[in-house]
DNA sequence: AGCTAAACGAGACGGTACGTCACGTCTTGGA
DNA sequence: TCCAAGACGTGACGTACCGTCTCGTTTAGCT
C-alpha cells in the first residue's frame, strides 16, 4: 500500500528517498509479523505488500530486522516514553504497567518480542538491537530510578541496573512464555524491590 | 564373541531404530548451535555433521527445534534436576544459581534460549517447548516451593506461579540481554519474594 | 494381493521360493503399469502393492525392468505366438495384424512399448531386452518367413532381416506416436513386401 | 568499449532472460545425454554442467524434455530440413537416407529417440513431444508427398499418412532396437510404396 | 522331534535428485 | 539519482525412491 493520498499512482521521488515507500515498508513489515508471524516476514513477501521494489528495500535497511527495528522505535516512542521528568513512586508503577499492557497487546510489542528472541539468532541482530533500543531505553530508565531515589520517592533494595532487571524480567519473562502477567504481580515487585515511601 | 564393539563399524540397526545415529544427531545439532550459532542449524548441516542422512533426521523428527528440545531436555535432566525433597530455603536459593550458571555457561544453556526465542517465531514450536519441557519444570518447580512454605522454609509474598516468574523473570531477562546475572541480585531476589525463615 | 485362497494368511513358504509372491509382483507391475504409467512403477510401490517386502524382489529380479520382461515373455507366449509350423501368406499376414492389436490394444503390448523406450535409456535393459525377447522372438520370425519362401508361398522384395523391419516396423512406429494403425496399412505392405503367391 | 566480451565473465542480464544462459542448458543437456546417457540426465547435472542455477532451468522449462524438445527443434531446422520445394523421387529418397543418418549418427538424432522413449513413459511428454515436433514435422512430409504426387513424380501405394509410416517406421524401428539401416532397405521401400516414375 | 538354512514381512539406513522458496546481487529502463 | 521489475547464482527446504542392511518369524528338509 505505497499509495498515501487520492491520486493513482503514488508522486514518484526523483533522485531523492522516497518518504512513502519507506513507510510503505514499515507499515508491510508490521503487518506481515502481526497477521501471519515471523516466518511470512520475507524481504520479498515485505516488497510485495508494500509495492515497493526488493533493491528499494536493501538500497535502506541492511536486514529485516533493521526494518522491525525501526517500526519499534518509532512506536515505542510514541506509546511506551520513559518518564523522565520529576519521577514518582506511582510513575514509574504506571511505566511498569504500561510496559506489561505494551507487551501484551500492542502490535508494537510483538515486534519487541520478535528482535529480542531473532537477537539470540543472530550476533548482528543483537549489537543493532542492544546499540539502538535497549541501550537507549536502559539509560533512560536509569535516570529515571536515580531520579527519584534522589528525591526519596523510591528506595530499591538493588542498585539501578539489578533493579530493572528485576522490575522488568518477569514481565518479559511472562511475555515470553505466553503468561498473561498476573495483576499483582508488578505491584508486589514494585513494593518489595522499589520500596516506595508511602 | 563376547565383545560386541571389536570392530570400529558401527553396528547397524535392522528394522530397529539406530540408537547411535540418534545421539549423533543430538550432539551434532548442540555442536552446530554452540559453535556456528543458530544461522548454521540446518537439518543439512546437522545430517552432515552426524554422518547421518537427512531423511532419517525427518523419519523421527518433525523438525529441527524438537532435536534441540530432545537435547535440552535430555541435558537439563543430568544437569539441573528440580530439588523436590524437603525443599530448603538455601536448596531453592542454590537452584536459582544453578539455573544461572546453567543459562550463562552450559551449552544446554544456550540450547535452551535458542528454543525460548525460536517458540516467538513459530506457535508449533511454542506448543512443543512449553508441553514438553517448560510445564514439566513448572510443575516440579510449583511443587518445589509448595512444599517447602508448607514446611516453613518460606514465605512468599506473592502465589507460587507469580513468585517463579518473579525470581526466575530477571535470570532469564539477564541472559536473553547478554548481561551477567549480578551476584547479589539472585541473593536478594530470593530475601525480598521468598522471605526464608532465617 | 498375495493371497489367493480364502486363508487370512497366505501359506508362507519357509525356504523356497514363494510361487504366490512371484506372480503378485507379476501382476503389481503389470497393473501399475496400465493404471498409473511408468512414473508409478516403483520397486516401493510394486512391493507395496502385491504385499510383499522389497528385498523379496531385490533377490528375485535385478531391476524393475526385468520384472517387464517376465511378464511380457510370459504373456507373448500366450497371446503372440510366432506361426512356425507351415506358415502360409495369409497366416503371416495375420500375424501381423495380430502383432497390431497386441500392441494396441493388449496390456502386455504397453509392457513391450514401455520395455522397447527404456532400452534407449538404460543400455542394461537394451542388453536384456534384447537378449530376452527381440532376439528370441526374431528368430522364430525368420524361420517363419524363410519356410514361407522356400515353399513358395511368399517373394520378399528384401532379405529376411530387412523384410521383417519393413514389416514390423510401421506398425511399431504408429504404436510408439499412438495412432492406429490404418486397416490397408498391413495388407498393402504384405502385399508389396512379401508378395504372396496368389 | 565496444568489445562485450573481453572480460571472461559472463556479461549477466539484468531483467531480461539471459540468452547465454539459455544455450548453456541446451548445450549441457545434449552433451549429458550424449556422453552418459539418459540417466545422467537429471536438472541438477545439467544446471551443474551449464553454469547456471537450477532455478534459471525451472524459471524456462517445466521440465528436463523440454529442454531435449527445444534442443532437437533447433537442431532439426538446421540439419534434417523436409524438402518443401518442387520435390522430387530421388529428393524423397535423399530425405530418408539423410533421415536414417541422423537418427545412427547425429546427436540430435539420440535426443529424439530419447524423445520417443519418454513420450511411452509420460503423457505429458507425449502431448509436447507430438505437438511440437512431431506434427508440424509430419504437416510438411505430408506436402511433400502431395505435392510429388501431383507432379507426378511419385504414385505412392497407400495413402499419404500410411505412406509415411511405412516409410519412416522401418528406419525408426532399426534405430531404436540398435540395428544399422541396411543400404537397400530404404530404396526398395521407396522402389515399392512410392513408385517413382522413372 | 529337534535343528539348520533359506525366504519372507517389515522397515531403518546412507544416499541422490526432485521441485520450491527466499536470499542478496545485478541490470534495464522509466521518471 | 531513485525507483519498479525481475533474472540471476546460491543454498536449504521437505519428499520420494533407490538399493543395502539387519531383524525376527515361518517353514522345508535333514539329522
Amino acid at each position: 500500500m505505497p499509495a498515501v493520498n487520492s491520486q493513482p499512482r503514488r508522486a514518484r521521488s526523483g533522485n531523492r528517498r522516497d518518504e512513502a515507500a519507506r513507510v510503505a515498508v514499515l507499515h508491510a513489515a508490521d503487518d506481515l509479523l502481526v497477521e501471519h508471524g515471523f516466518g511470512a516476514l520475507t524481504v520479498e513477501a515485505i516488497a510485495r505488500r508494500a509495492g515497493v521494489a526488493k533493491q528499494t528495500i536493501y538500497r535502506w535497511w541492511p536486514s529485516k530486522v533493521e526494518i522491525l527495528l525501526d517500526t519499534l522505535i518509532e512506536d515505542t516512542a510514541k506509546r511506551l516514553p520513559v518518564p523522565t521528568e520529576l519521577p514518582t513512586a506511582s510513575g514509574i508503577r504506571a511505566y511498569l504497567r504500561d510496559f506489561a499492557d505494551f507487551l501484551a497487546a500492542d502490535p508494537a510489542g510483538k515486534c519487541l518480542l520478535t528482535l529480542l528472541a531473532e537477537a539470540q539468532h543472530d550476533p548482528g541482530t543483537a549489537a543493532s538491537f542492544h546499540e539502538r533500543y535497549l541501550e537507549p531505553r536502559r539509560i533512560a530508565e536509569i535516570e529515571m530510578l536515580t531520579r527519584a531515589t534522589e528525591a526519596g520517592e523510591v528506595s530499591p533494595v538493588l542498585g539501578p541496573e539489578a533493579t530493572m532487571d528485576a522490575l522488568l524480567g518477569p514481565i518479559v519473562y511472562c511475555a515470553l512464555t505466553g503468561v498473561a502477567v498476573p495483576r499483582d504481580l508488578v505491584d508486589t515487585l514494585a513494593e518489595n524491590i522499589l520500596r516506595p515511601r508511602a
